[in-house]
RNA sequence: GGGCCGGUAGCUCAGCCUGGAAGAGCGCCCGGCUUGCACCCGGGAGGCCCCGGGUUCAAAUCCCGGCCGGUCCA
């Protein structure tokens, strides 16, 4: 805040409406009011919430106060933007639209793009979770999903549109008039905000104790912690729709405001005793004062509240707890119907893992308040509240209750599995300590508050730390970014930087994809290899799609171009050898046509396939990745569920239909905010490009995307689509593997290759191939019994040789060979053979190959008296081998020869060693 | 994207640290007991110890690589 000048607060505005400049008794900030009697800014924690004494109109629900706040900005000359989805599919750093402003970086924000409208008015849902854990217990002032009302206005330098006085004004006549707020009940307290490299001094409007508002002036970029001015002005504001609810409904809670009716059904489906009125006024009032980080500040809360309302404070905890989890069950539940409506998979990784984690926590919750009732049916009646509000909800009602269905039960499976590595866990131990519950959790999945209820059920206490979330998270390490989108450079360093300044190269390939052979001329050429021309056909690696490769001619002769790549708009061709080209020469390019076509069919084919996914999948379906190559193209799509075969068959026929119905493949360049406006956002599918104007790929009333690659005209090209192989690649994401047109054919060529190559080892033909399999899996189940017999055959030879073999001081030996070359095998037979006779030690020789594996066992009665280790470590010294063993078996490797002297060696070593002992 | 945990009988898991003849409970099959039950008793079948490589006389066990599953974090 110290950044701040105080010249940049001295608004004309306050000073025709009379406002003074204070400081906060309390926390030391400047702000505006018109009241003399002020000397405390108005915002928690300096000031308890008392707005419920202060006048508005009458009450206003979440509905009404966005239409009020639209409907004011709009007569105010501000044009209404549609709301964007809470996944921020457009940014690359973001999982979440966490803000209104989020919607217009980075394209808006950099300058790159002109808004939507200037100034504009959005609505815009947003989607916090850094403070999930506080839902519930600050009664209103966390929530994970909340809608940020904002009027924006974007200052060019050769455009002006408003900025500080206008802003302050159109805050103060908003909240004076719409929402019928005394005007010395207003304060505007100086601030200072920073954010993603951007910052600018700012008020935060509060009324009662209630922030209401935030006014930023993004006006500086922040450089080696220097503030630099930006020639692009911000407007960023951001009121609070539901905290506008809140201060007009004047309920102790913002729960109450927010959801009305539904807190009650909720209550009841939850079980949770409605509490006295007066305690949780006594909440209200002291909740501004709560820091829920710090647990004196919860406990002095708990025991204001207990003494406040006549209770005990232990009581007062309780019933206030309960009271928290009934809130943080209806805020996740509304945030989980946003999310999945928007499209979120649940998962182990990205958006999806957010998603599973306010899926998680509401029934950690729902656990902790003993409730009996499932999860979805809580978001169904979410759905039903807000659907119109947000309609994507009820269209993907389905969707939405199966996949929270889904996860329900993986959590079930995940607490019963936990609950038994529990029981293990304390059938050894008295105590559990951090280091078992953060096990427990950040590996297993088990919550350190149900790993204490299962503890405690078996008499063992365990002590769950508050910040043991933050210790959880503290472990891991932060990740660079959060998407990896974009181009990795494929080219040497010293190539990219030589051509970076080049102009454009004029893209033939979009201009004709069709086009095979072209004339262009030499623009520059780096070490003789690296050749960039005026114009080419040749496609580069990008979006997906491989590269061209063919020929270049020129006054040099000809050359092959084995790779083509992109920097920026600068197209290189990387050719096989160094030419002696120049600048101006005339050259004659002919592309890999039968590569190329391969590459199209399988580009088309891949947006066919992504249409027909989501039509018989559903709209949460997304490309998480792509890749088409000359033999197959790859597609990964979000999903919840591994594919069914009669899904797979659906997609698949679907598709073909498509490529039937001969439908028009077209590509239009476009202004992005049309294109945004026309098609939604959907259009992001293979990422984002960071231009202008983006090119828009349509395959006529089937699928819409931005892609920069080469399509087939029509669907019908692409001949047939077969999709080979789908597998679950990872949680909430399946990939497809299909071919195109004549790779169908090489495909069912090598598909039947390998049937009969199969057939003729199994010695039949393909048509019998079942029958005869199984019939050698009989065959083979056969020959072991056979083999099982015949070892037992040996087992009763050994037994008689053992009956008859050479005496050592009171044991008996003998030496063996093994008529199969296996251990295992040999081990059995001397586990057997021993068995029967507890006085034999008994060798078995194997064969194998490149000398004598020896195994040795001895009977009950020979191994008590003879350490066998030794003994084999004894022979192997004297056979020239290696060896070792314990307790009544060992094992040794000798060389060949020694196979003729073992017997009597064993006798010999064996005697030595019985005599010793 | 990264961290952590796991993969052994149909199921749930022990054995792995410290290498040396693959185990338990449940389930299954057979027999006995019983009006009956999540009864009891006796016997039995059932294993590429995830895959590949390495170390070793010897690997379920140690090392490396992979595959698969779970889980947490951003």
């Amino acid at each position: 805040m110290a950044q701040a000048d105080s010249r940049e607060y001295a608004l004309e505005f306050f000073r025709e409406e009379g406002f003074e400049r204070r400081r906060c008794r309390v926390g030391g900030e400047y702000f505006w009011t018109l009241n003399p009697d002020f000397d405390t800014c108005q915002d928690a924690p300096c000031v308890e919430y008392w707005f419920d004494r202060i006048r508005s109109r009458g009450p206003m629900s979440v509905g009404d106060a966005r239409r009020a706040f639209i409907g004011f900005f709009q007569r105010h000359g501000h044009e209404p933007v549609e709301p964007r989805p809470v996944v921020a599919r457009w940014r690359e750093d973001l999982y979440l639209t966490i803000a209104s402003i989020v919607v217009f970086q980075p394209h808006v924000t950099s300058g790159l793009v002109p808004p939507p409208a200037n100034p504009l008015v959005i609505s815009q849902p947003s989607v916090r979770l850094e403070d999930i854990d506080n839902v519930g217990l600050t009664i209103g002032r966390h929530l994970t999903s909340f809608e940020m009302a904002a009027h924006h206005a974007f200052n060019y330098p050769d455009k002006r549109v408003y900025w500080k006085e206008e802003t302050a004004r159109y805050a103060f006549e908003f909240f004076t008039r719409e929402v019928g707020i005394p005007p010395e009940m207003i304060v505007f307290k100086e601030s200072w905000w920073e954010g993603g490299g951007n910052a600018g001094p700012s008020f935060e409007v509060a009324v009662g104790g209630l922030e209401l508002a935030t006014l930023v002036f993004m006006q500086y970029k922040v450089a080696d912690g220097r503030y630099e001015p930006i020639p692009l002005r911000i407007v960023d504001t951001g009121y609070g729709v539901e905290r506008i609810a809140w201060f007009t409904q004047k309920t102790p809670t913002a729960f109450h405001a927010i959801y009305g009716d539904l807190l009650g059904r909720f209550r009841s489906l939850l079980g949770v005793e409605e509490p006295p009125e007066d305690l949780m006024w006594a909440a209200f009032r002291a909740a501004g004062r709560l820091d829920p980080e710090d647990p004196e500040s919860l406990q002095a809360y708990y025991t204001r509240v207990a003494r406040a309302s006549g209770m005990d404070v232990e009581e007062a905890r309780a019933v206030l707890e309960r009271e928290a989890r009934l809130y943080s069950v209806l805020d996740h539940t509304k945030t989980i119907a946003l999310m999945l409506a928007d499209g979120v998979v649940p998962s182990n990784t990205g958006e999806g893992y957010l998603a599973r984690l306010v899926i998680r926590r509401a029934l950690r919750q729902m656990r902790l308040l003993g409730a009996d009732v499932d999860l979805a049916s809580l978001v169904d009646l979410q759905i039903g509240f807000w659907a119109g509000d947000f309609p994507r909800m009820r269209e993907e009602r389905s969707y939405i209750l199966d996949a929270v269905s889904l996860e329900e039960r993986r959590f079930r499976e995940t607490l019963e599995k936990g609950a038994r590595l529990l029981a293990q866990l304390l059938k050894r131990k008295r105590t559990l300590t951090l280091d078992d519950l953060i096990t427990l959790y950040d590996s297993h999945g088990v919550p350190p508050e149900v790993v204490a209820e299962e503890a405690a059920r078996r008499g063992v206490k365990v002590e769950v730390p508050h910040n043991f979330y933050s210790i959880v998270a503290a472990r891991h390490k932060a990740p660079e970014r959060v998407r990896a989108i974009g181009e990795r450079p494929e080219l040497p360093d010293h190539v990219a930087r030589a051509v970076a300044g080049l102009p454009e190269t004029r893209r033939l390939f979009h201009e004709d994809p069709y086009m095979r052979r072209f004339r262009a001329r030499v623009v520059a050429v780096v070490d003789g290899r690296y050749l960039v021309l005026d114009a080419t056909a040749f496609y580069p690696k990008g979006g997906g799609q491989d590269y061209d490769i063919g020929v270049v001619r020129g006054p040099w002769g000809e050359a092959r171009v084995v790779e083509t790549h992109k920097v920026g708009g600068v197209i290189v061709h990387v050719l096989d050898r160094p030419v002696e080209a120049s600048r101006g020469d005339q050259v004659e390019g002919e592309i890999d046509w039968v590569r190329r076509y391969r590459l199209m069919r399988h580009h088309t084919a891949t947006h066919i396939v992504l249409g027909a996914a989501r039509r018989v999948l559903g709209n949460h379906v997304w490309q998480a990745g792509a890749e088409k190559t000359v033999e197959k193209a790859r597609l990964d799509i979000t999903h919840h569920r591994p594919l069914t075969r009669e899904e797979i068959r659906r997609i698949e026929e679907l598709a073909n239909r498509v490529v039937d119905e001969r439908r028009r493949v077209r590509a239009v360049v476009m202004d992005r905010n049309e294109a945004e406006r026309r098609y939604g956002f959907r259009i992001y599918q293979g990422g984002v490009p960071m231009e202008p104007k983006i090119r828009i790929l349509e395959v006529e009333d089937w699928d819409v995307e931005a892609c920069f690659g080469t399509h087939l005209a029509n669907t019908g090209e692409a001949g047939a689509i077969k999709i080979v192989r789908a597998e679950r690649i990872q949680d909430g994401v399946v990939r497809l593997e299909y071919v195109a047109a004549t790779r169908v054919a090489e495909e069912a060529a090598r598909l039947e290759g390998i049937l009969s190559e199969a057939a003729r080892l199994a010695g039949g033909d393909p048509e019998s191939l079942p029958r005869r399999l199984s019939g050698l899996l009989e065959e083979e189940r056969r020959l072991r019994e056979s083999l099982r017999r015949y070892r037992s055959l040996l087992l009763d030879a050994l037994d008689a040789r053992a009956a008859t073999a050479r005496e050592v001081d009171g044991l008996k030996t003998l030496a063996f060979e093994m008529p199969e070359p296996d251990r295992k095998a040999a081990q059995e037979v001397l586990r057997r053979l021993t068995s029967r006779h507890p006085e034999l030690v008994a060798a078995a020789l194997i064969d194998s190959g490149d000398g004598l594996q020896v195994e040795i066992a001895a009977g009950s009665t020979a191994a008590g008296r003879v350490d066998l280790g030794a003994v084999a470590r004894e022979l192997a010294a004297r056979l020239g081998g290696r060896g070792g063993g314990r307790g009544p078996r060992a094992s040794l490797r000798l060389p060949r020869e020694a196979r003729s002297r073992l017997e009597e060696e064993l006798a010999a070593v064996l005697g030595e060693a019985l005599k010793g002992s």
